[in-house]
DNA sequence: TGGTTAACGTGAAAATATTCACAAAACCAT
DNA sequence: ATGGTTTTGTGAATATTTTCACGTTAACCA
């Protein structure tokens, strides 16, 4: 009973694992600058959240501290390495080898978490370079290297309209998830997992709060 | 008391806010291969969504359409400029000239939707391209770049140490809100509006749901 | 050593977000 | 015109997430 409740809890607290990522690198950073213990209050405080929401969370996943004591650093991070899968390397293929694909590939912090960026695939002759590391391979041998390799993983950062296509190749060759950079809503099969991250969105959606938050404060002056 | 329900909402509903511009994006492009009208159900196809949760995003922003013949996209995208605020133009500055930033830099959609580049700033002198366009600016010229053209968007792409100290400056010169891409919880005045994007976090949540998916499934299979 | 108390852990309550269910309007066919 | 059908618009119900409120417990202190 117990466990059926943690596996649905874990099949739906989206933002709690999404969180639990974040308190993870947080704890990384801490314990590089030598602490060894801390408290909910300094979690939420470096997080911007609340204690609450913190103990909540560790609750949710079975996650424990020490009471007056607070969470041991190393305890709590083992712990999490254990539930968020840290020690399983993850292979990635990316799918366009423009700016964003690029700009994936040089970073340097993924791999740390255990995620290898392996390969690009790319349509254009133009950007293709099998010697380099990570390789920048034809489009046409996306589905060999996805079957050959295992690949699970996916990051698709073509222009829209070539999005789904991309996608049912992945699918097709055995991929099981996708981070998406293209604007549009893809189709896909019930256990295939998307996670759209759409940058003109995030940006769109900064001007828009910011024109809000001026109107709120306009109307706050213009009353009383 | 109709326009501070109005308001109230504006402020809280952010999740139908975002959705708004991705119904503005579709009908966008709907409109361009020759689309007059549609219904709820198209948009709510297109877009991943539900016809109930198209039309009560709707209703929540008083925009409207015609019982039995759906919604013109004309009056539709017009009354979405209006409310999202498309008509004016928005100037944006960059800060940190690697990767991500020179990403978005290139990015040419941006424009369309009212919002422009107008300079990315470094610290690194290799960087600097004084005349390129947008120019790659030095730092110490952020202040008062922001304050000589009324700036009020920025862009946080630098390591996650330079963060605080970048949005500082930023805040002090008159921005309002900015997207973050620094893994750090940033300290901002509560009239100040920040959008983190953390892109290693939504490639580990990938990875992450993946294995949750897989472990379901295994355990369906082990089940009966 | 036993009382104090700071901090955890977690049900219950509140706030948000989504989905349901159906009335009302618009169109169509007759 | 009239009845049937389609689709919108929206309160009410449900689901999810966050916050509150407080019991519990282990560390610290006198
Ligand atoms: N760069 C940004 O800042 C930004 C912002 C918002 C959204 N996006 C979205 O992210 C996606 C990628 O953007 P970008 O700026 O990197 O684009 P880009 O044009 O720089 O790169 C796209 C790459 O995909 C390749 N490509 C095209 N069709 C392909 C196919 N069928 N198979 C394989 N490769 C193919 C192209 O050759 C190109 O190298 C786009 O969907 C874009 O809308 C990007
Ligand atoms: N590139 C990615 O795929 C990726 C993925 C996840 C997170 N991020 C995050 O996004 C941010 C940017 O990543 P990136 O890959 O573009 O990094 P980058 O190292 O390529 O670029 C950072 C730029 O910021 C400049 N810089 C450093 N300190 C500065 C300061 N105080 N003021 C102005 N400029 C300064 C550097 O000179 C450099 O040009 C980082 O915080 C990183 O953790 C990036």
């Amino acid at each position: 009973m117990g466990i059926v409740k943690e596996r649905y809890k874990m099949k739906f607290a989206k933002l709690s694992v999404m969180r639990l990522f974040q308190y993870k690198d947080f704890l990384i950073r801490a314990k590089s600058i030598g602490i060894k213990n801390l408290f909910s209050d300094d979690l939420a405080e470096a997080m911007g959240t609340t204690s609450t929401q913190v103990r909540k969370d560790f609750s949710l996943f079975g996650l424990s501290g020490n009471k007056r004591a607070g969470y041991n650093i190393d305890d709590l991070l083992e712990q999490l390495n254990e539930l968020l899968g840290k020690n399983e390397k993850q292979r990635v293929v990316i799918v366009g080898a423009g700016n964003i694909g690029r700009a994936l590939m040089k970073y340097s912090g993924f791999y740390k978490e255990g995620l290898e960026i392996v390969a690009l695939f790319d349509s254009d002759i133009n950007n293709y370079n099998a010697s380099a590391n990570p390789p920048v391979l034809p489009l046409e041998s996306l589905y060999e290297f996805i079957c050959k390799y295992k690949i699970e993983i996916g990051v698709i950062a073509v222009p829209y309209h070539a999005a789904q296509q991309v996608l049912d190749i992945m699918i097709l060759a055995g991929i099981k998830g996708v981070m998406n950079f293209a604007p549009i809503a893809l189709k896909s099969p019930k256990d295939f997992y998307i996670n759209d991250v759409n940058l003109k969105l995030e940006l769109e959606s900064v001007a828009y709060f910011v024109k809000a938050l001026k109107m709120e404060q306009e109307e706050q002056t213009n009353d009383v």
